[in-house]
DNA sequence: TAGATTGTTAATCGATTAACAATC
DNA sequence: TAGATTGTTAATCGATTAACAATC
């Protein structure tokens, strides 16, 4: 049976994957948990036992190859598979998430964007029609759509999810500034835009005082 | 000497925040912890070590007035000031932050957006014109900004985190996906989003094993 | 082989939860 | 007053760091 892994290592991954792709594209090939530690800012300890959650990667008295590294970060965050996705709310969020290339690059294939506002329904974005939310249901049946972009006001989040659950979505990336509730076999990622905004505010304030 | 507050309390904050206004505009004026903890999700105990940093808001027997939680916490955050604020990138992230009137409200003043790429400068989101980035570093000076959004693409983000340094900006918002290298009294926060998809990405990949 | 560095166990540190006396 | 619920101390749990034997 596998491992339990913890939240605080599964957000890491992502970083490792980030810096990995770093070194390879300046033609470094081999790294000890010493020199990544460096460049990363985690312990080499903390490097060593969280890779060693998912295997041996490396080599004693070598390192890790950084290649290998790559692609087996690669796999254990998914990123060998493709999903279909779609946006919900095709306002400028929105359409910022269609347009950033990135997302689409690492196997998130945006097909449509849904959006309630009459005004834009029919409109183009990129090669992106934007479709009544009405036909929203139907739409991810028919598409074997996994994944959710959820970038309405907060309002209407909640129903959207619903009626995405309903239809059989996987996963759900929640950019309204609400805590959905979900059946537990619906995996959420919130970005709560706000709360990172107000994290500086309180950070700034800190350092604020210290200076007086 | 102010006792020192961990990362993971700080970023409690924001959440409390939201739901004691949700509270408020439910006309709900009192609440015990355990209510909160319903809620909220965290635990009872949690809420009150938490609040307790910051000093006694409760009352025994009785439990919090939402009101007045809310206007502390609020304080804790720094809500109560205003912040002169800038946005550099003016694609579709930036304009997508420039349009969103929750951060107005809250206290983050948007004044100016700059772009490097001449196509856009002198173009207009809402009432904010799109300014040069080759005159951001005097513009700052010379409005007294404080906190600067970068929403431009990874190449660039630590030439303009060195610029918005030199100027003397305090706060950093950082959408880029790079972590900056920053002199420590300046404060940043970042948000990753592709780290947070690749973590959605990972929690599908586990549901979908564990279902097989 | 000698040196380097991993994988892994043990020790430490910090955050969360439980418990309860204080008190409204 | 009796009941409720906080503020706070103590216990537990989990995550990070240190140490070192294994081994390339």
């Amino acid at each position: 049976m596998a491992k339990h892994i913890s939240m605080a290592v599964i957000r890491r991954l992502p970083k490792y994957h980030r810096y990995l792709k770093d070194l390879l594209e300046r033609d470094i090939h081999r790294i000890s948990s010493k020199e990544l530690s460096e460049i990363i800012g985690f312990t080499a300890s903390q490097i060593r036992q969280d890779l060693n959650n998912f295997g041996g990667f490396g080599q004693q008295g070598y390192g890790y190859n950084v290649e290998e590294l790559y692609n087996e970060i690669g796999k254990i965050l998914g990123l060998n598979n493709v999903y279909k996705t779609i946006i919900v709310g095709a306002g400028n969020l929105g359409q910022a998430i269609a347009n950033y290339s990135g997302f689409q690059k690492s196997g998130f294939e945006i097909k449509a964007l849904f959006e309630a506002n009459p005004r834009f329904i029919g409109l183009k974005i990129r090669e992106l029609e934007i479709l009544d939310v009405e036909i929203m249901e139907d739409y991810i049946k028919e598409n074997d759509i996994k994944i959710a972009v959820i970038c309405t006001p907060k309002e209407s989040a909640q129903d959207v999810a619903d009626k995405l659950v309903r239809a059989g979505i996987n996963g759900i990336w929640n950019f309204a500034p609400v805590d959905l509730e979900l059946p537990e076999d619906v995996v959420v990622e919130n970005v709560h835009l706000t709360e990172s905004l107000f994290t500086l505010s309180y950070l700034l304030n800190e350092k604020n005082k210290a200076t007086k």
